[in-house]
RNA sequence: GGCUGGGUAGCUCAGGUGGUUAGAGCGAGGGUCUCAUAAUCCCUAGGUCCGCGGUUCGAGUCCGCGCCCAGCCA
């Protein structure tokens, strides 16, 4: 019987079109769930997206549609991306599913009975604005930022996870079985959460359900409750499961879920598969353990220079702009550059560079080298080998070596390394090419049979590398496989049986350019005119400044004169027939007063109301338009600019002497 | 602030348990070949291995201090 393998990527929230981070973890999954059915494991493959809360139910709403048509938009963007890139996931799966929904509440029922869950107070402080709950550390940052009059302290009924029962458990199982977390960096940072220092007694109880929300999973028999996201989210890897292929073998998670899925998750799962007998205090039944996911890996981020990809930095690199260059450049590129775990800093020219140096004048050019030969000196036959000499056995033996190197480390996730050391191998195979010299061995009579061998052990190396690269770039093994003159789908071969010295079946096909190269100046030049037009329009250049030269100089005496109030505009309305003029009501403390203002081509009414200004309050009234004004309001301009109202501080009160 | 991991050639990075001239890929410079996608192959990098101090016959590799960066701290 085959292993069986089961592989998770995290479900995506559908707030969001699939951005890099999305298809790099998903093509990560892609690329092990094929290497693993190529090595001879059943794999069931699961990926798919999150569709309750919060954030769905208000942009829905924004647009007047329910959550559920806002989701059933979003999630084809999800699905036509993971066919273009030619994702075999085995079933996607929303939350929004009514098999999920069941799972979801049946579980939630069994937890409720087995005292796992249970309903208390929820009492924390929430922000208004942010409309969540906040942290103590989040609840410190806005205070430090003046923002502490948006929190209140709330306090509402909930439902809790009983996770600080499960503190002894989960700190056996990261000691145990340190596999499953991976890297280890990052098990290490679960324990310190869990244990800070060794010490017990840190994990609080979990809130799992929310009665300010209402697009989400009712709590059955409790309905005004929804279940909160993680409980949602994460029992979708349960509800969605195939039969037989419990527990999962990878589940990929990016390290800003790692805690949801090293800690919340397995304590639910231990909750559901504890029995009467089982002691919370005591040791960690090795049953329990092989109910668990085998192990969490935990992949890093790509990064643009040393920041963070995010929206607001607007340094987002999308999908469309690497996959125009191909899938499977997109897929290998994913692959060669990023050593699962850590972040890595993804730039235009460096994938290019990549691209064009190993793919397009490494495998490329050899495969077109290799088959260009066998077609103008054999006709396209491949030649059976003669005899061996020393430097035949000597590739011949590297080709092997590098082979169960990459198998080896491929199985165990390490594509980065594997495809570093394949390639070492393609640069061998060219230097063995120019040391053969086959073109001179073809026009030597006496040569033919060393052309024959030659000839041979290059194809044969070929139609490896075709099966090895098949999970990574499907597309490309499969062009090389037929161009090779194999039949049938290179990703039915599966690795053990591979017979490197199968002689070939069929005539090679003429070389096709398995990639193109890429003429990265233009490219950049694109680039750079995209992200031009792209760029909010550019802060228009300063005018030169247009003032009167200084005034006559005064004595302080005449400054002082001049009696200047903080004033605070009760009511603002444009004064008819007239472009400029805005008429307010002041209050400056002690009285209010009628001002005009000529200030419309910098504010509207609306603005103004609220608004503190700095009055001249000793002005001797004057009449414009026919509407006497009590003072004038102090602005900031030049002869070519709008006027800039000088404003007084929030806390400066009507009154106020400005001097 | 606490804990963890880092700072090595222009760029991206390798360098278990200390040992003769510190490595790879890319880029750049020079040369070669012609089967091939202006590709391949060969040669060329003299880099305070963040700094200072220490242990040692000997340290990028161990210890201490300092500087800088990243991650985790519901």
């Amino acid at each position: 019987m085959s292993e069986r393998c089961y592989i998770t990527t995290p479900i995506y929230y559908v707030n969001d079109r699939p951005h890099i981070g999305h298809t790099y973890t998903t093509v990560l999954a892609d690329v092990m769930a094929r290497h693993r059915r190529m090595m001879g494991e059943e794999v069931y493959f699961l990926t798919g997206t999150d569709e309750h809360g919060q954030k769905i139910e208000k942009a829905a709403a924004a647009r007047g549609i329910t959550p559920k048509a806002l989701a059933d938009e979003v999630v084809p963007n999800f699905e036509t991306m993971w066919k273009r890139m030619e994702i075999t996931n085995d079933h996607f799966v929303r939350t929004t599913h009514a098999a999920h929904k069941a799972v979801v509440q049946a579980k939630f029922l069994e937890l409720l009975a087995s005292g796992d869950i249970f309903k208390a107070t929820y009492k924390g402080l929430y922000s208004v604005s942010d409309e969540a709950y906040v942290t103590e550390t989040q609840a410190k940052e806005m205070q430090a930022q003046g923002l502490a009059h948006q929190l209140v302290e709330l306090e509402e009924e909930s439902y809790f996870f009983r996770l600080s029962a499960y503190e002894n458990w989960l700190i056996q199982l990261y000691e145990k079985y340190p596999e499953f977390v991976q890297p280890e960096f990052r098990l290490n940072e679960v324990k310190q959460f869990v244990a800070p220092g060794g010490a017990l007694g840190n994990l609080q109880d979990l809130s799992i359900s929310r009665t300010s929300i209402t697009w989400g999973i009712p709590v059955p028999g409790d309905e005004k409750h929804v279940v909160y996201v993680w409980f949602d989210a994460l029992l979708n890897y349960l509800s969605a499961c195939r039969e037989g292929f419990w527990p999962p073998t990878f589940q990929l998670v990016g390290k800003d879920i790692l805690r949801f899925h090293a800690i919340y998750w397995p304590a639910f799962l231990m909750a559901m598969h504890r029995q009467d007998g089982d002691d919370l205090q005591g040791e960690l039944p090795a049953r329990i353990r092989e109910l668990l996911p085998r192990t969490i890996l935990a992949h890093g981020w790509w990064l643009m220079g040393e920041d963070k990809m995010s929206k607001s930095k607007g340094n987002v690199v999308r999908p469309d702009q690497l996959l125009k260059f191909g899938n499977d450049a997109v897929r290998f590129f994913f692959m060669r550059e990023m050593t699962v775990g850590l972040d890595r800093s993804f730039s235009f020219e460096g994938f290019m560079d990549r691209l064009n140096a190993d793919l397009a004048n490494g495998l490329g050019n050899l495969a077109s080298r290799t088959l260009s030969m066998l077609i103008r000196y054999r006709e396209g036959r491949v030649p059976v080998p003669a005899t061996l000499d020393a430097m035949d056995l000597e590739i011949l033996e590297t080709g092997r070596l590098a082979a169960s190197a990459y198998l080896e480390k491929a199985a165990a996730n390490d594509f980065h390394g594997a495809l570093e050391g394949l390639w070492t191998y393609l640069r061998q195979l060219d230097g063995y090419i120019v040391k053969a010299e086959p073109w001179k061995l073809a026009k030597d009579e006496g040569a033919q049979a060393k052309l024959d061998t030659v000839l041979c052990l290059l194809y044969r190396a070929l139609r490896a590398t075709a099966v090895l690269l098949a999970p990574v770039m499907p597309a490309m093994a499969q062009t090389l496989w037929k161009g090779l003159g194999q039949s049938g789908a290179v990703a039915d071969q599966r690795f053990a049986g591979l017979d490197y010295d199968a002689p070939a079946p069929g005539p090679v096909a003429a070389p096709e350019p398995l990639f193109q190269r890429i003429d990265k100046e233009t490219v950049m030049t694109e680039l750079d005119a995209a992200s031009a037009a792209a760029a909010p329009a550019a802060p228009a250049a300063e005018l030169p400044l247009d003032v009167p030269p200084l005034r006559e100089v005064v004595d302080y005496d005449t400054f002082a004169k001049t009696d200047l109030r903080v004033g605070l505009v009760l009511t603002a309305e444009a004064v008819p027939k007239s472009k400029k003029l805005i008429k307010m009501t002041v209050d400056i403390g002690f009285e209010t007063r009628t001002i005009l203002g000529g200030i419309a081509t910098g504010y509207t009414p609306e603005e103004l109301v609220g608004r503190k200004v700095v009055v001249v309050a000793n002005l001797a009234p004057r009449a414009l338009m026919g509407i006497e004004s009590h003072g004038m309001l102090l602005a900031a301009s030049d002869n070519n600019s709008k006027p800039y109202l000088v404003a007084p501080p929030a806390d400066a009160r009507p009154g106020f002497i400005v001097k």
